[in-house]
DNA sequence: CGATATACGTA
DNA sequence: CGTACGTATATCGA
């Protein structure tokens, strides 16, 4: 509102603004680490929400171009015909620039056919009669025409974006000579380069506003054109159909039809979590702040009515509780509160009927028979509370849905994190939670009760919108597999700090040793371990050849010392790099140590206990965390001494492993159907040795130590998108040899190539990629104008079929396996999944039965085309057992 | 103190 | 210019 007490309609050119911003910012500094540009993104936000601000518009629109065609185009073929076509760049933040906007809540206008100036127009001359201060801000000059009294217009300065003039009449008149309607008229005389619109030759600004002066009118001058004197006077006479032909092109259309009016455009509250969500993928962090600032943060403004119905939990006695639940019909959405890993309170709702109790071993009684019958249950994020009511003596089944698994399973790339996120996307309502920050919150957060009621119903969204095949991974595979993990993570897996505190102290020394060695070659003490100050000892004190640039200067890592090593042999490179070594192993020691009996939620056992995190990847994998145990050290003699550290626990007889011997290979051939391929695997020959005979033309016998490797490193390749240049990297021999091995490979493997390319194509098709059992995981930039976007994409989506099909074969293994050993009565469990690996923990005198079903069930968890190849081994130790 | 960059462990 | 992860340390700016 203005200090007149109209209202403020702002109304912006998005295309044209965001074109200044794209050349006004480095890219370099504005772009996400896939690769994908926000320059112009960035910098038209920046200017936008510094606008709302200043501006306080009481209503908002931002008009973009369709494309380059218009009816101007239909008019004058040569309508802007000499612009350059914008760059792929910057026509890829366009749609993402409009997604920005859609979160903030703002209308975006476009029109097929109409440029975003008339469309401004249309508003800005609506706006002006229905009472509104109207605000234009476009990059065109043409917008002039809109000015008066009514109609502002704010035009970026030379200097950016960020600088807006102020273009009121008396402005006008003060930079033109005329008022802000004869604008048209000196531009059709002068011309618009920008537009390819060429002018009367030697009539510039000066001219014109003399001429219009003394004749007072375009059409009087035209009229009057025989009585200009001069060189100018006949360049008139000679251009007057270019100069009737501008001034109509330059006319902007004041009534274009638009599914809007002005009083449509009120300013409405954003959708925070939107924007946060379009920010994150963005990676703008400072933008955010400023955003709340300009526009508010959209809390205060959600529907207060869905807030108040939240119904209010009846609180039962014990017994009631028991049968409440026995009746309930149809799902009973479940919140367990954990404190200390431990149930304290329960909340159940039935549709809008809602109770909760503390809880207590009265509760726990009558719940327990429920809670362990098959009726459906749903629950966001249940592992943690299904590990506390399994610590609490119940065993729940019946799990039917998680939210946020759900979620996940629906957007992969960007999962919603908690029950609040959910709330906000799906139901558009705001979970009460209390200010973690204040002693004494304000707002009361919800109730377990609340919380389940709430469950329950983002949880009947989400079935609605969910695809069946994704449905069906949920239910028959990722809810059974939470419940095996829910017993890995509280059974964890016995560590000896006996072993782990000696070897450590042995690190510590030699690398110290290894320290002091390197210092006196260099004759200084540096921090080995700051990649900043081995800059400066490589590159410029031993000045050796710079090497791979990184954004922060030259590479240091391991790969790099090695090849230096090669080239400019040099004893420090040698030191730096058993440092590493021992200083890595060291670490990687500590926090394990560190991590044996500390997990808060259980007393200290020996053993440590890790977090599966089911949402923690893209492609179907599980991830590990606090600590990591899926990547703890193998490939060197020494790095195994911490395997041997993963010991059998006190009352079990011995560790077992078990892993699929190349599975994504194997999922490749029965993907393809390659003949040469299952054939390799039903050969029981060594799949590399068949390989490497058939690319290299000899018997398999003749397969020497290096044709396997070659033939490995590309087998591994494929899954993973390589390239001639990446493979010649790897492999350490020409471009040109890499590209021969590759025709070769493909000569021999046809159908591999044919499978990977068709389906990169079809998820272009889809916009997702499915695995074997149905699971999808969304590629938007397989169709992204920038290059690096695109062939990332291209990449991910080649494997994620594959290294998705190959979790989901596991996870099914896995529970199965899980599963059967209850059934069975055998107290042998499952410790670990390190994605193609199971460790288990045997109880003794179970080893012949646990051995036989890890074994059959890994190898039936899938019927594939070719046989799923388990290995088993036995140890007491997890470096024992995985020979 | 939090975010970023680099490096490195696994499948 | 090879996919998918988590974690440690150094460094820089708020």
């Amino acid at each position: 509102m203005t200090d007149s007490g109209k209202p403020t309609l702002l109304v912006v050119d998005g295309h044209s603004l965001a074109y200044r911003a794209f050349f006004a910012l480095p890219v370099d500094n504005f772009s996400t680490k896939d690769g994908q540009h926000t320059n112009g993104i960035y910098g038209f936000l920046s200017m936008f929400v510094n606008l709302v601000k200043a501006e306080q518009p009481t209503h908002l629109a931002v008009a973009f171009d369709t494309s380059r065609h218009s009816f101007r185009t239909d008019q004058y073929a040569e309508y802007k015909a000499n612009r350059s076509e914008s760059p792929a760049e910057f026509k890829g933040q366009i749609p993402l620039l409009q997604e920005c906007l859609a979160a903030l809540n703002v209308t975006v206008l476009t029109k097929e056919g109409i440029e975003a100036d008339d469309i401004l127009a249309t508003l800005a001359t609506r706006g002006a009669a229905d009472g509104f201060d109207v605000l234009v801000c476009s990059g065109d000059r043409d917008t002039i025409q809109l000015v008066t009294d009514d109609v502002t217009l704010l035009y970026p300065s030379v200097q950016g974006v960020s600088q807006l003039k102020r273009y009121t009449p008396d402005a006008v008149v003060e930079k033109y000579g005329l008022p802000p309607a004869n604008y048209p008229d000196i531009a059709a005389l002068v011309g618009e380069t920008s537009d390819n619109l060429p002018g009367v030759p030697k009539v510039g600004e000066k001219t014109a506003v003399k001429w219009l002066t003394q004749w007072g009118s375009l059409e009087n001058l035209i009229a009057n054109a025989d009585k200009i004197t001069g060189v100018v006077g006949g360049n008139l006479r000679d251009h007057l159909d270019d100069v009737t032909r501008n001034r109509s092109l330059n006319a902007l259309l004041r009534d274009v039809e638009l599914e809007v009016t002005p009083a449509d455009l009120a300013l409405r509250p954003i959708d925070a979590q939107a924007v946060r969500d379009i920010f994150a993928r963005l990676e703008f962090r400072t933008l955010l702040p400023r955003v709340f600032d300009s526009f508010g943060t959209g809390d205060d403004e959600l529907p207060a009515a869905a807030v108040v119905a939240i119904p209010t939990a009846a609180t039962p006695a014990a017994d009631a509780l028991g049968a409440w639940a026995t009746d309930a019909e149809g799902d009973v959405a479940v919140s367990v509160v954990v404190a200390g890993g431990l149930p304290t309170r329960i909340g159940l709702a039935a549709g809008d009927d809602v109770v909760e109790a503390d809880w207590s071993p009265e509760v726990a009684a009558a719940l327990t028979a429920w809670f362990e019958s098959d009726a459906p249950k749903v629950i966001a994020d249940a592992k943690p509370q299904v590990k506390a009511l399994r610590r609490a003596g119940v065993r729940l089944r019946g799990l039917a849905f998680d939210p946020l698994l759900a979620g996940w399973l629906e957007r992969p790339s960007f999962p919603d994190k908690s029950l609040a996120d959910l709330v906000q996307r799906h139901l558009d309502e705001k979970l009460p939670e209390a200010d973690p920050t204040q002693l004494v919150p304000e707002t009361e957060g919800a109730t377990p009760g609340q919380l389940a009621w709430f469950a329950g119903r983002v949880a009947a969204v989400q079935r609605d919108e969910i695809a069946p095949s994704v449905a069906s991974v949920l239910t028959d595979i990722e809810l059974p597999t939470l419940d095996a993990l829910a017993d890995m993570e509280l059974a964890g897996v016995a560590v000896s700090h006996e072993k782990l505190s000696g070897f450590s102290a042995e690190l510590l020394a030699r690398a110290d040793g290894v320290a002091r060695l390197a210092f006196a070659e260099i004759g200084r003490e540096v921090n080995l371990g700051s990649p900043k100050q081995l800059q400066e000892v490589l590159f410029d004190q031993l000045a050796l050849p710079k090497t791979r640039k990184t954004k922060t200067g030259y590479s240091t890592d391991a790969a790099v010392l090695a090849d230096l090593q090669e080239s400019n042999p040099h004893p420090f490179l040698d030191l730096l790099l058993q440092h590493r070594e021992a200083t890595k192993l060291r670490q990687i020691i500590e926090s394990l140590d560190a991590a044996i009996g500390n997990d808060r939620t259980t007393p200290d056992d020996g053993r440590i206990h890790t977090t599966y995190v089911q949402t923690g990847s893209q492609t179907g994998r599980l991830s590990s965390t606090d600590p990591n145990l899926q990547n703890i050290p193998i490939r060197t003699e020494e790095s195994r001494r911490i395997r041997s550290a993963f010991e059998v626990g006190a009352g079990y007889e011995t560790l077992l492993t078990a892993d699929y011997s190349q599975i994504e290979m194997r999922i490749m051939a029965h993907l393809s159907g390659d003949p040469g391929l299952i054939e390799a695997f039903n050969s029981g020959e060594d799949l590399h040795r068949f390989v490497g005979a058939r690319v290299f033309g000899v018997e398999p016998a003749e397969v020497t130590p290096a044709m396997r490797t070659k033939v490995k490193a590309m087998s591994y390749g494929l899954v993973y998108g390589l390239s001639a240049f990446g493979l010649s990297k790897q492999l350490r021999i020409e471009q040109s040899e890499a590209r021969q091995l590759m025709t070769e490979y493909f000569a021999r493997f046809g159908a591999v190539r044919d499978y990977l390319r068709s389906s990169v194509e079809q998820a272009r098709v889809d916009g997702y990629t499915e695995t074997i059992f149905g699971r999808r995981r969304p590629f938007p930039d397989l169709t992204s104008m920038n290059r690096v976007l695109r062939e990332n994409a291209e990449r991910a989506a080649l494997n994620a079929p594959i290294q998705g099909s190959a979790a989901d074969i596991m996870k099914i293994a896995l529970f199965r396996i899980h599963d059967q050993l209850r059934t069975e009565g055998l107290a042998s469990r499952v410790l670990l999944q390190i994605h193609d690996e199971l460790v288990v923990e045997v109880a003794t005198g179970e080893w012949d039965a646990v051995e036989r079903i890890v074994h059959d069930r890994m190898g039936d968890a899938a019927e594939l085309s070719v046989p799923l190849d388990v290995q088993v081994g036995r140890g007491a130790d997890w470096d024992e057992a995985g020979h």
